[in-house]
DNA sequence: CCGTCATTCAACCAAAAGGCTGAATGATAC
DNA sequence: GTATCATTCAGCCTTTTGGTTGAATGACGG
């Protein structure tokens, strides 16, 4: 049943990767691993409420997820559904190149029909 | 100079790859080859402003191209910036692997660094 | 020249995105 | 209990996005 990936998860994925803020963050969260909203706060310039508004909508695409370790509230980068989007791309490149191929076969039959 | 990809680049390509009906477009183009924008719109139930309006997104993307052959205006896709994706995905990927080796490195407190 | 088809431009509109501030919640420390 | 710090919730506002329609442009075929 893993069949198509969703188009709303890779839309997701694709917006949320989509704003540079967010990519920030990530790329923040990827060198000093897990850290709290304020920590990360400290690294922009720009409100805290938005940094956390930003952090939904990563954790929403599960690019990030919450260790509530005890008493700290601690955000991860997740970077395994990126693989999705990757995933996506090999597809959209398979099809083109099957459909080079085909007309590589047509031109090499000699098949030659005028437009 | 060619370094670092710049944010605006990367910020375009994961917007204009957001949104299903551009990647609808993508997939499209990339099975049928080049084709005229009426006969995309022939495959969606959109207005075919909308869908020019969405060429407009990917073209600015450089993720599709016009190939203005003699008369007609043939929209191709242009898979090659996806990689700047990637490449992007991979320096994440990089970053937090050499994060983790260097925690590796602090637990075994250096005694294990022969490789 | 005129009609037709394909494409683009312009204006408009609703909804979502991205930012802000201020209040509310929750957990710890005193 | 109360003060304090961190995080989240709730409005508000502006810009962008994704869609619409209608008019304008441009290239043939008659």
């Amino acid at each position: 049943m893993v069949e198509r990936i969703t188009a709303s998860v890779l839309s997701k994925l694709l917006k949320a990767a989509g704003d540079p803020t967010r990519r920030g963050i990530l790329m923040l969260l990827a060198q000093n691993g897990p850290m709290g909203v304020t920590e990360i706060h400290g690294q922009f310039e720009m409100s805290l409420n938005s940094i956390s508004k930003h952090n939904k909508v990563l954790e929403s695409a599960v690019l990030v997820l919450w260790r509530t370790d005890w008493r700290e509230h601690l955000i991860e980068v997740q970077l395994a559904p990126l693989s999705e989007i990757e995933m996506w791309f090999t597809e959209l490149r398979s099809i083109w190149g099957l459909r080079l191929e085909a007309l590589d076969t047509l031109i090499t039959k000699g098949d030659h029909k005028d437009d």
